[in-house]
DNA sequence: CGTAAGCATTCGCATATTCGAATGTATGTG
DNA sequence: CACATACATTCGAATATGCGAATGCTTACG
């Protein structure tokens, strides 16, 4: 694969989970899979956004399918994505503890001037 | 911390992840630091636009500068980005094998048609 | 077949992102 | 100080994304 083509399907699969409902969705499907009436009365997300954005995850292969009766189950396909979903949050607290640290030291360091 | 804040963080993050050139230069930067024209070199990206995308990276605390004298030399700040760079390749080249896989069944099936 | 429930898709608008051109700023050198 | 190098910021236009309203499709049930 050419590192063009390698990097653009990475960062799409990178923006498929940039979505703040769409992460609000994954948060619901971690454990285990859901009909879409579900996923709508967890995350409060209307009807027709939700289904837009389970397209997306869908086409991108980020979750799959499976229908029994008159429902839909939604279910996370690679539980890699949970994984890479958490050492994002873990790299998001790290950071704030940092910024958080820079500001007690600058405020602390103040008093000095 | 209230999940709609979270889940805005996060998607916040990831949203300076999902972005092609800046995954050019994460994957540069990925071993060792660098200065702004090295990477510049290394990815063919435009110095405006470069210096904007490393702008967004450091915004978010995703890299961290230091000057030696007319240089600025940039490092990833935390190791645990290459670590989700790397789980989200692995998920992407599963997802693409997985697709193969279903187009050659397909593919197969067809002369049973 | 008719109707209802569950979910998907299309459309149009508002907003956000991306990019390069132009310009600005900080550091080193003579 | 003048000037060059290395990098940052601003600006405006093109494009992409997110959203809800309206509508379509599929299955279940009588």
């Amino acid at each position: 694969m050419e590192d063009e083509e390698f990097y653009c399907l990475h960062s799409d699969l990178c923006k498929t989970l940039a979505n703040q409902k769409r992460q609000m969705i994954l948060g619901s499907l971690r454990d285990h899979e859901m009909t879409v009436s579900e996923i709508q009365e967890h995350t409060g997300i209307p009807q027709a956004t939700l289904s837009q954005h389970l397209s997306i995850l869908r086409s991108h292969g980020v979750v799959h399918t499976r229908r029994s009766g008159n429902f839909i189950y939604y279910a996370i396909s690679n539980p890699k994505i949970i994984q890479a979903f958490d050492l994002i949050t873990e790299v998001m607290l790290e950071s704030l503890a940092q910024r958080q640290d820079a500001a007690d030291r600058a405020l602390g360091g103040e008093s000095t001037a």
